[in-house]
RNA sequence: GGAGGGAUGGCUGAGCGGUUGAAAGCACCGGUCUUGAAAACCGGCGUGUCGAGAGGCACCCAGGGUUCGAAUCCCUGUCCCUCCGCCA
């Protein structure tokens, strides 16, 4: 949620800001509901000092009038006609304050300064690559057709058990799968600093409108039947960012959490796009790095934390490059988003394998998630961050595609083979 | 699933329906003292929100209710603890 005071103070600017994603700011519905607020709100608060002074004297006046042999009841009565009209007012705040609310709920982040201009993803910017796509001297096959062969890669069987977008591994793709969860989680507790959480994969609607899944995108989750309103997570970055709401983090900052859950979407809207394969699933796994950071240092550990991401891919040698997000492109609760593609041979182009974003105090603000500044001694909003680091199923898939060899197996690269028991290949047809 | 007991400020922990936004201790900050530190002593010290400010308002798990007035009484929910049962 964006700042209230900025968005009532600035309203004008903030809709500048925000038209750079497409996004509409009802202005003048904001200043309506901002004037209502002001003045119930005023009148409220004066009456309920009122109240409470009335209240506060009561005591004594009562006491008083009962010495005096006096009838009580009017006392009484004027007590009862403040408590009515203090009760009015209230409702009539509280109503206007829930409409304010409803609206900010569903205004996206502020997008930072350096997002390029641009309504689609057509207007994304490279910022780098890495590595070179390899050139195939045989015909190349996608993974669907080489996990097919002995059945390690089977759609069928996960349609019948569950339906379309599931997958069933068998095998050495089972395996290789599992090695890279290892792999990934590893890597970023010894090598980056992280460490390992595990956490629920159902959560419930608090957490999700921490995050800024909810109000706004619940056709995206599923949503499970039970009046608790659990949800199952769309990523980790939900229960992992939710562990300091309405927390004043104690830690020295940053606090920097790898987590691997399953993740579940229902993709609603993305019928008929990447149907074929591995690439979009209801289900699937992901190693997620959260942080927490100050203020001043998000910008920084927004860097830090790509190259986190970017280190996995170049340990396993596949060549990728990194973007930035455009306006149009970025996610509702991000300021800034570089997307990290992994080359897939089969399609010949880039794919997306990660997502990190810098949310500022945006997520921080609805879950008042805080820290302590040593320099104010007040708790202040932090500042939460996450990257896919990196989504396993997808890191799979070019692991099989970029591996593969004119025979239909596919070659371990040498930064899994510990986790492989020393499998050198998985064998073709 | 059954039977009890809880939930108060960063932590521990008092709190009679009215003078309690809340005792006390710890922690923390400032000061005195000290060569320095510790100890001792003095003072300060919750969060949010509105307001230029003075200051106001809200908050004692959450939501309802009773009352002129609720941290304190009633109802519902959530979470935690103890005992019994069951269980991967």
């Amino acid at each position: 949620m964006l700042d209230p005071k900025l968005v009532r103070s600035n309203p004008e600017a903030v809709a500048e800001q925000l038209s750079k994603r497409g996004f509409k700011l009802d202005v003048s519905l904001l200043m309506e509901l901002e004037e209502q607020r002001r003045s119930l709100q005023e009148k409220t608060q004066q009456l309920q000092a009122e109240r409470n002074a009335y209240a506060k004297s009561m005591g004594k006046a009562i006491a008083a009038a009962k010495a005096a042999g006096e009838d009580i009841e009017p006392l009484k009565a004027k007590g009862e006609e403040l408590k009515n009209a203090v009760h009015e007012a209230e409702k009539a705040l509280e109503a206007v304050q829930n409409a304010l609310e409803s609206y900010l709920l569903e205004v996206p982040n502020i997008p930072d300064e350096q997002v390029p201009h641009g309504l689609s993803e057509d207007d994304n910017v490279e910022i780098r690559r890495w590595g070179e796509p390899r050139q195939f001297d045989f015909p190349v096959q996608d993974h669907v057709d080489l996990g097919s062969t002995d059945g390690g890669l089977d759609f069928e069987v996960a349609t019948k058990i569950a339906g379309s977008r599931f997958a069933v591994l068998r095998g050495h793709l089972a395996r290789l799968h599992r090695a890279l969860i290892q792999f990934m989680l590893d890597t970023h507790t010894a090598e980056h600093g992280y460490q390992e959480v595990y956490v629920p994969f159902i959560v419930n609607r608090d957490a999700l409108l921490g995050t800024g899944q909810l109000p706004k995108f619940e056709e995206d989750l599923f949503k499970l039947d039970d009046e608790r309103e659990f949800y199952l997570i769309p990523t980790a970055e939900v229960p992992v960012t939710n562990l300091h709401r309405e927390d004043i983090v104690a830690d020295p900052l940053p606090v920097k959490y790898v987590s691997h859950t399953p993740c579940f979407r229902s993709e609603a809207g993305s019928y008929g796009k990447d149907t074929r394969g591995l690439i979009r699933q209801h289900q699937f796994e992901k190693v997620e790095l959260v942080q927490f950071v100050r203020p001043d240092q998000s910008d920084a550990a927004l860097e830090e934390l790509t190259a986190h991401a970017e280190a996995i891919l170049k340990k396993l040698a596949l060549p990728f490059r990194t973007i930035i997000l455009c306006g149009g492109d970025i996610g509702f609760s991000a300021a800034r988003t570089y997307d990290i593609e992994v080359w897939v041979p089969s399609q010949n182009k880039y794919r997306e394998i990660s997502s990190c974003s810098n949310f500022r105090d945006f997520q921080a603000r609805r879950l008042k998630a805080r820290w302590r500044n040593p320099d104010t001694g007040k708790p202040e909003l932090l500042h939460t961050l996450n990257g896919s680091g990196l989504a396993v199923g997808r890191t799979l898939l070019a692991i099989v595609e970029n591996y593969q060899r004119a025979d239909g197996s596919i070659v371990i690269p040498d930064a899994l083979k510990p986790y492989m028991a020393g499998l050198e290949t998985i064998p073709g047809p």
